[in-house]
DNA sequence: AATGGCCTGTGAATAAATTGACATATAATT
DNA sequence: AATTATATGTCAATTTATTCACAGGCCATT
């Protein structure tokens, strides 16, 4: 399937987004749809689409275009949507709860089998089915429960320690939204999501656009 | 100050991790620092930090390094965190109150004047001295108020009629969280936060890890 | 005040990403 | 069945981004 050469970055970024956009058409009901169409919903360019489609292999045809549901289908399995995933969020917070409440994300494959928070005011609570537990009881349950993904929402200065016990326990991703940047052994897969950074590119075109 | 040429977004979305560094230097009373240095701190490299800070003016100076209380406030400036903006959140649920409840926000200048929801059972409640208001009143507030930023942290359903609100309410930029695009015209400031998208991004770089 | 080491700013070289162009295969039409 | 329209996959051209390399200015030391 697809072509060995390692995909870029910038490709990979783009994925999900056509993957979006392909799921709203399947539920639209509409089947078919081609490079110059996705082109007008995207905002990319037909020939980028079908550059970064092409990476992964010839998924349409001359003449007719891209059919849908395969496409989204193949999307998905190249993004690893079509397996589940289990994961624990460290810091029960608003953001913690935000995301522990959020069903788009189970939806979509990954589940969150417990919060943990080193606050004992919040310990013992539940988010929907989910239980926010004591710190200590981490390791133990990220191994014994199959926990490949660990997210931290805790204020930045407890940031490290945190991704410190998600290496120790093994897991195998790390979803960042500690405002700091965190070390982690190579081999372990880290994105980071900067609200302050987002915001922060939003005030300069703000300040920009007032000049 | 500077030079006029557009700077490039892919160098724009670089600043606020040099502010940020920065910001953590000043804290630790480090006064100089040379671009081999912010090199390793950033994982940039040299070269290209010394061209991104260039195209602002220069800030460096040769033999020392750049001075980093300088450098930072010049950032700061660049990125127009040395003014105040007034927003609103339309969406009082859990990342709602989350960004409401989020001190650095409001430390970097950002402050929320009041929430909006349409759900009669958060509306009049508090989100520290942060109201939930009726959404009726959302278009008389954003002006009696000044406000300039407009948050959106609905479902993705609603995304695009607060848009539309926030867009005749006469707000200059839009923070959007919510899951798909929206329309907004040309001369609107949008940001938009992916969850969804960074999570995917994880998951792949999960599944390519394990193949 | 002279010397040596340091480090920026910048132009040139290289690499990466995007766009353009088209041969070719399929679909749709007559 | 033949013809026309459509739209991919791909190679080439262009544009953008990154890296390299170094002249020259500033600091520190003596």
């Amino acid at each position: 399937m697809g072509k060995d050469n390692k995909v870029s970055l910038t490709v990979i970024r783009r994925l999900p987004k056509y993957h979006r956009y392909l799921s709203d058409l399947m539920n639209k009901g509409i089947s078919r749809i081609s490079s110059q169409e996705l082109s007008v919903l995207t905002g990319f360019t037909a020939s980028q689409i079908r550059q970064d489609l092409n990476n992964f292999g010839g998924f349409g045809q001359q003449g007719y275009g891209y059919n849908v549901e395969d496409l989204q289908r193949e999307l998905g399995k190249i993004l690893g949507l079509d397996q589940k995933y289990n994961s624990v969020i460290v810091g029960a917070g608003n953001l913690g709860q935000a995301i522990a409440n959020y069903r788009g994300f189970e939806d979509a494959g990954f589940k969150v089998l417990a919060m943990f928070d080193r606050n004992p005011r919040v310990i013992g609570l539940k988010i929907r089915d989910i239980e926010i537990k004591d710190m200590e009881h981490i390791e133990d349950f990220i191994k014994k429960n199959n926990v490949e993904i660990g997210i931290i929402t805790t204020p930045k200065d407890s940031a490290q320690e945190v991704a410190d016990i998600y290496v120790k326990a093994g897991v195998k991703g790390i979803w960042n939204f500690a405002p700091s940047d965190i070390n982690v052994p190579e081999d372990m897969i880290l994105e980071n999501v900067r609200l302050n950074e987002s915001l922060f590119i939003l005030s300069y075109f703000l300040k920009a656009a007032t000049k």
